[in-house]
DNA sequence: TTGCTTTTTGGCAAAATATTCAATATAATA
DNA sequence: TATTATATTGAATATTTTGCCAAAAAGCAA
């Protein structure tokens, strides 16, 4: 993969996350595997929007699907998600401690 | 900060790495301080264009401007992006080990 | 099969984003 | 002061994204 190739990936894998419904579904991940029912509870939106949600996370490779039945359950594909998460939370309190 | 309200900004903090040219301007920043002809350089966009790129990354706290004369240098204010782009590396080489 | 549940997909209007050019700001210098 | 260099902002346009409804899949069970 070329390094244009990779930072596209990338960025994809940001912008997937760069929106509080999906930040929040993988966030709710963290804990486990959930059936879209039950995000739909979290996230509360229509579930057709869910899904579609689902779909870019899924596009991006930070979820991964697991049929069961009628219901398909997501797991979380990204473990280096919480420290990053815990990281951004010094930059918004200005805690920042780069170079 | 709400829970929703620190989503909401953590969200944001995403979105404004999921753009390629943003997402090089903040590697690039990773070796240090560059003015804003620099990061044009690298980009190859026009420099309105990679102005605002820098006004959303400032916004959402990742970089931070320091003026020199008529130049501006932009440093990184978010250690932990190494990190993470390496580990989203192993995931788009279908290698994730979570849980 | 038919009906039921869960999830995805297609279509569309509204909202948000990206880009460029022109205009403006800010600092250094002749 | 006038000029030059660097960077930001505003306006306009094109493109993309979002969210909802309706319809279609896909599996299970009667």
């Amino acid at each position: 993969m070329s390094d244009n190739e990779l930072i596209q990936k990338q960025a994809e894998i940001f912008k997937a996350l760069g929106h509080p419904s999906r930040l929040l579904i993988a966030k709710s991940l963290e804990a486990g595997e959930l059936c879209v029912c039950d995000l739909q509870k979290i996230v509360k939106s229509d579930i057709s929007t869910v899904s579609k949600h689902l779909s870019i996370l899924k596009q991006a490779k930070i979820i991964t699907p697991r049929r069961e039945g009628t219901n398909i359950y997501y797991r979380l594909n990204i473990c280096c998600l919480p420290t990053f998460l815990n990281c951004t939370k010094d930059i918004l309190a200005d805690k920042s401690n780069c170079s």
